[in-house]
DNA sequence: ATTATTATTGAGACTCATTTTCAATGGTAT
DNA sequence: ATACCATTGAAAATGAGTCTCAATAATAAT
């Protein structure tokens, strides 16, 4: 009953979805796959793959990036975590099944990362969907700012570098 | 008066907006920028850099893809230009100066793009940001889903690629 | 105009996230 | 058992974007 048991449970019930998934694809189950999932839905923290990777080995879950560049898709398309789109030049990841949807606002200065959720945001989306004639399956909303924080020492602007990217700022080992 | 005449005299304004901008950042103006400012503004179309760069190499206009890279991030900050994200792995840009501002609606399937702006979508910008305490500067809004088109001859059912990145469909020549 | 200063340029090397290749391994079904 | 073929890890490949460097050119100072 324990918090960490919670997880443990939460895990589970999304691994079961996946072998569902993968069987219903023709693909097969792995050890690997589910120790991928099992550390991605440990934390309700948002992750790219070499976060993920290096937390894995932390624990001594070792499983190759390739394995982990290789199951993500299958992740994504099984509905277990989407992408979320930083400003730091490469994909991040979060999961969704059981979250219901929300949007992020984020710090453009310390990257803080906030949920929100908004009814109107899926009005408009139906709106602007008959509008257009589109079916619309999707949509990404993301706020871009200062927190409270950062506000405060502002002047601070930054020169606009394309997608956030900063060069030898990721001193992950590999 | 002709149409061509219009969209020369609309790159001289931001061009002009460009030299300010220049100026006092202490920077220079080069022929190779102008080359750059005259062809983004020479179409409404959103654009990437290996596009503009074989736009402008089609017009017998070189410039070196290091200056594009260059000139780009000066273009953004001066509030000529900025990101639009596409799910193709890497940066698309539009120019604003002279644009209100609007969202994008896509269409997963043909990558078909249509513009438009919704009042909403402020007030909401607004209404959060005073929630979080956040200083809120933009926010990015996007629908993703299938144009009347597209949306008939479903189950085209794509898996997924992460940000839609396909490999070997770039045959654009360096 | 000359000269000094320093930003800019093009080429190509480099980085790094992501993808692909390939040989070895291991499920699954008959 | 045997065949079939998905999966794996390691390493090579890819490609967008960045950086280095020597040559050039814009601006400022004389
Ligand atoms: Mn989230
Ligand atoms: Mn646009
Ligand atoms: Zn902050
Ligand atoms: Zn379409």
């Amino acid at each position: 009953m324990s918090l960490n048991n919670n997880w443990i449970d939460r895990a589970m019930e999304e691994i079961e979805k996946f072998r569902d998934y993968i069987k219903e694809k023709g693909l097969r189950n792995t050890p690997e796959r589910e120790i991928i999932i099992e550390e991605i839905f440990s934390t309700h923290d948002h992750f790219d793959v070499d976060e993920l990777f290096l937390r894995m080995r932390n624990k001594k879950k070792i499983v190759s990036k390739a394995s982990i560049y290789r199951t993500i898709p299958l992740l994504v398309e099984s509905g277990l975590i989407k992408e979320v789109f930083f400003e730091d030049g490469h994909l991040h990841y979060e999961h969704i099944y059981g979250h219901k949807h929300h949007c992020h606002l984020r710090c453009m200065c310390c990257g803080r990362n906030l949920e929100f959720s908004d009814d109107e945001i899926e009005k408009i989306q139906k709106q602007i969907g008959k509008k257009y004639g589109f079916v619309i399956t999707s949509h990404r909303f993301e706020l871009l700012g200062y927190c409270p924080q950062c506000a405060q020492r502002q002047g601070v602007q930054k020169a606009y570098r394309p997608s956030g990217k900063v060069r030898g700022k990721s001193a992950k080992s590999n």
